[in-house]
DNA sequence: CGGTATCCCATTGGATACTG
DNA sequence: CAGTATCCAATGGGATACCG
């Protein structure tokens, strides 16, 4: 977790000193892994990766499960995400017609640590709401300027 | 909005609920988690928190660290993160104005699980580029159509 | 320096209709 | 059922100018 350890699982070697200390090339308007995360955590591509963890999902199945997404947005984010080898694509041809959609090993990957993220947002969503809260009451102070806080 | 609603049976709705209860109420598009994970997963709200591992940074500084983004875009993004507490804005009232930004604990916290996602992508950004370069060479094949995969 | 205000274009994304 | 196509509204986001 704490990438400041210098001690982190081999695995993370991949990525070379430098980056670590410069916190990698994600900073760099030009890097392709901006494009990446941009599907991973675009609007829907967040809850589609999720969703399909639990399990191959048809396409109707996820429009039902993920709640507001229009068919134009699902067909488009599930592209991408195949693009990237997260989500594979099976379509049987029969009438009527039947596709399925399942996490990767790559995708699977990807969805765990995006869980992680979303499975804190749930949990800590009433604290980041009494801090929303507790800036509201703060207007009424405000305007203290000084230095301080 | 669920447009076309499905004015579904009795019955449907325990399986509605039993999904909410199982995967949270991430999925349902009024929940106020959504707006939180908007803010977190917005392009440069990423790259903002993550930045912000590094320590306390000034206005000019994280706009020179993260390449790309516009005063406006910083700006709002910065408020969104202070408005969800994961961001502490400390202004000093000094000629020429200082302005530092720093993670809070909660901040801390979202930071964290974000930069295992992009420590992740970074890392699998090679096996994600050639998932997609065999995809386009399966462009030739195309049309298997039938069954199986 | 650290913003806000304004303008305006580009992209996102929803609704609807149509197709294989 | 699983899309694609089209149209259109809303939002994103850059450039510039100005203010505390």
């Amino acid at each position: 977790m704490n990438t400041r350890n210098p001690a982190r699982d081999p695995l993370a070697d991949h990525v070379s000193l430098k980056d670590r200390m410069q916190r990698g090339e994600l900073f760099s308007a030009d890097c392709p892994s901006r494009a990446v995360l941009k599907h991973i955590t675009s609007r829907w591509g967040v809850l589609l990766l999720v969703a399909l963890l639990g399990g191959t999902h048809r396409f109707s199945d996820l429009r039902r499960k993920v709640g507001g997404v229009s068919e134009k947005m699902l067909a488009q984010t599930l592209q991408e995400l195949e693009g990237d080898g997260l989500v594979i694509r099976k379509s049987y041809d029969v009438v009527p017609p039947h596709v399925d959609y399942t996490l990767s090993p790559l995708g699977l990957e990807a969805a765990q640590r995006i869980e992680t993220l979303t499975d804190w947002i749930e949990m800590s969503l009433p604290r980041i709401m009494a801090a929303r809260q507790e800036k509201e009451e703060g207007k009424e102070d405000a305007k203290e300027g000084r230095a301080g806080k």
